[in-house]
DNA sequence: AAAGCTTCTGTGAACGTGCACAGTAGGACG
DNA sequence: CGTCCTACTGTGCACGTTCACAGAAGCTTT
């Protein structure tokens, strides 16, 4: 019992292989005798169109990959992930493109994708969490096009992006501490070799100006665990700050729980915010006050940024996306 | 500039297609003069097998479809999937299979899936959280082989899976709470058309036999927002409960919410327990004493039980494994 | 009536691979 | 010396599709 091919169709619909080939791939010139009888003969076979066979010839291979950079451990930590995935993959269906799934993180794994690209297996490439300087991306260059969720910086060649406006997210949370009247502002940041790191704290000392001391200024790796140390490390160098801004909801719960092993109240003594909006925000107590992505959108715009090239566009302009101040408990 | 072809390599090499062929799939017969020839040929021309063609004469794709079933909202609410797709990824990786991801949250979505799986678009299919009844599984029926990351239950056909114990996790939590002298113990459970919900409640109700009454039972739908409303609910029902059983991490954090606003101290009044061990666990206060499931060992055995029935196995036999009981402050 | 459109249809070739088969050379064995 | 076996190699075909092209039929224009 093989699968209906094309033949069969057009044996069934009585005309012959090319006007079905016409019909399925939106040809006009399709008589409307012809097209009821190809359209009763596909549904009454179950045909389906052998993509293989459609590849070989069209030199497009119908599906994209998603190049996950992330070291492994900590993957899918960020809710990030899981909205551009569905993202993805809904708008890609709808071009009848399927998602498929890399790591990057090891030498093996990219070396793994490399051959994949430039294999030809691929009719574009979604860069997620890519690092700067990785070697990946020269080694896919000259291969179909790429776009990345999120800025890769330190790049001479600026790969297509859509992210949201770190830095005004960390202005907007910024502003609102200083409109509360807080005095002594702190900041916890990412790892200053990622994007978030780097924007949030300039978009920090841009309201604070020289205000924004490094006594005032410690760094987590956007870990929990990191985000407790830090707070510790601001509280025994300045007993006196009475808030502070923490670049992800994460480390923000790792700052709550040291504020309340140094007996501190949040937000009476000390004003926490996030950054993220993700779903801890919700459960810590207090809920954080943080800064919203717009998760959803961001990936709408990846993807069109990504589907526009793949249309033959020659540049695409990258996206930047402004941020919202969610207010809860924290301050 | 077109890809290199077999022949390239084959001409390169001074020998035939053939012979080429044979040492890229693995067969014995080729002379080790050919074989460096052919390795050096394959280098320097950057050759990368076409799969396309390749997948037209084999009748096998190269590639495993995971379809995720869940309503799109909560996606990835649970740190579950992470981990499935990057052991997924990872294991197919190892034997030159991609993941392709599809979704099938409505009713056009699981007609493409249909189509994709039944169209002879995947070697294997990997479901996750599919509902019981889902008209997908009978759909799929006669295709590729699939199985589950978690049962499916109310089956008649049953399909292949590998998960946690979730009643015996159940069990060593209300052990817990029974062995630190708790006499008022309630529970929360999860939807009751889902395995964890059901199985869950089967766990508790094992060690409690006739003392988990209705009055101490109340469902949610895995949210936060259902965790507060059931633990509220229980409040009211019976203000003398001294510990509560939460079928997952995120609703427990919910149930916290509840009992602070009902002026409750956690665990001195009233002790929880959650369930999964995820992320949330340890941003709450106080931090979640909980039901650790072996995400990467369920999920590695998922894909081995696929592995093994895409490569002819008959059949193969459900794995249950494990639970742990993690216990932190809440309990 | 001839020529030229427009609309539609069928056909052969090509895409790059794996597989079955035929064939060759050399050694072992009777 | 002939036969058989082993180790290896080359070749034709098929997989299912799209695309370019040639051509037919009907209509309009010259």
């Amino acid at each position: 019992m093989k699968r209906p091919t094309i033949h069969d169709v057009a044996a069934a619909a009585g005309v012959s292989r090319g006007t079905v080939s016409r019909l399925l791939n939106g040809d006009k010139y399709v008589s409307p005798a012809a097209r009821v009888a190809i359209e009763r003969a596909i549904s009454e076979t179950g045909y389906v169109v052998n993509r293989a066979a459609r590849s070989l010839v069209t030199q497009r291979t119908g599906s994209v990959v998603m190049v996950l950079s992330e070291p492994h451990e900590k993957l899918f930590e960020d809710p990030n992930y899981s909205t551009l995935i569905r993202v993805a993959i809904r708008m890609l269906a709808e071009r009848d493109l399927s998602l498929v799934m890399m790591l990057a993180g090891d030498e093996g794994d990219r070396e793994r994708v490399v051959r994949y690209v430039r294999g030809g297996h691929a009719d574009g490439v979604l860069l997620v969490s890519t690092h700067a300087g990785d070697p990946l991306l020269d080694a896919l260059g000259g291969g179909p096009p790429a776009v990345s969720c999120g800025p890769v910086i330190g790049r001479e060649t600026v790969i297509p992006y859509a992210a949201a406006d770190d830095r005004l997210g960390a202005r907007q949370m910024t502003e609102y501490f200083v409109s509360l009247g807080r005095r002594r502002i702190a900041m916890i940041t990412g790892p200053m070799d990622t994007p978030g790191g780097i924007q949030r704290l300039e978009g920090f000392a841009d309201v604070l100006g020289r205000k924004a001391t490094k006594r005032l200024i410690a760094h987590g790796d956007w870990t929990q665990a990191s985000g407790e140390r830090a707070m510790t490390e601001l509280l025994e160098r300045a007993p006196d700050i009475d808030a502070v801004f923490v670049a992800s909801d994460l480390m923000a719960a790792g700052a709550l729980a040291a504020l309340r092993a140094a007996g501190r109240r949040v937000p009476d003594d000390v004003a926490v915010g996030g950054f993220d909006d993700s779903s801890v925000a919700v459960s810590t107590h207090p809920p954080l006050t943080t800064i919203r992505q717009p998760l959803a959108e961001m990936a709408q715009q990846t993807l069109r940024l990504l589907l526009a090239l793949i249309d033959g566009a020659e540049h695409v302009e990258p996206v930047i996306l402004p941020t919202e101040l969610v207010i809860r408990e924290s301050a």
